[in-house]
DNA sequence: CACTAGATTTTCT
DNA sequence: GAAAATCTAGTGG
């Protein structure tokens, strides 16, 4: 049977912080075996090329970790970090251009009783509201690392009615005082799965 | 509630 | 050998 409402190749080649405020309120799914995961995308950061943006990965160019980066929009960049969380993004921009978008946190729709098997936490409200928990508790790791976001498969994103609902704006989380004044960080305004609540980040 | 420190291992310099 | 796009537990107010 076929997906119906998959993003194309297309919502991802374009500029990064324009996909990164997009993707919010997109549906996240997530096949592991027989179960299949569901969440509402509600907080993402964008992180740009070589050169251009010193909090990301790309910024001193090619490497053999962000080579997913560089290559092929619409595919997953995972990558391990602080020993042990691994990170989700999806990659962006023209082949040769670096640019991802790091996805932060899901508000979880269906599939619950296995995110919780996976990461046994006390309230929902904790199940993915992180880029560590969130994958932690959707089975992600470097295994799905490049895997085609724009197809039917293990781990893909689709479309979605909502809209109306008012995004929110920040510094990005966890990166040094590089590229820490750029307001690249998206979220869904009021929404309680967001990683952090108050994000005092004022001009 | 706010803040600090420790865990733990891959990747890059 | 150092740092890392994080999380949790622990301390103190």
């Amino acid at each position: 049977m076929r997906e119906r409402g998959i993003l194309p190749r297309g919502f991802y080649v374009r500029d990064t912080v324009e996909v990164a405020e997009d993707l919010l309120g997109k549906i996240l799914v997530r096949t592991k075996g027989r179960s299949r995961m569901i969440g509402r995308i509600v907080e993402v950061e964008a992180y740009k090329g070589q050169g251009e943006d010193p909090a990301s990965h790309a910024f001193r160019g090619l490497t053999r970790r962000n080579a997913p980066m560089f290559a092929e929009a619409g595919h997953a960049y995972v990558y391990f970090t602080y020993g042990n969380h691994y990170c989700l993004n999806a990659t962006t921009e023209r082949v040769g251009t670096a640019g991802a978008v790091l996805i932060r946190a899901l508000q979880p729709l269906k599939g619950l009783e296995m995110m919780r098997k996976l990461r046994p936490v006390d309230s929902d409200l904790n199940l993915a509201s992180g880029p560590g928990k969130l994958t932690k508790s959707l089975g992600i790791d470097t295994r799905l690392n490049e895997v085609d976001l724009t197809k039917p498969g293990p781990l893909f994103i689709k479309d979605t009615e909502m809209r109306g609902f008012l995004v929110g704006r920040s510094g990005r989380v966890g990166i040094g005082e590089l590229g820490a004044d750029r307001l690249w960080r998206f979220y869904v305004e009021g929404n309680p799965y967001v990683s952090r609540k108050s994000s005092v980040k004022r001009a």
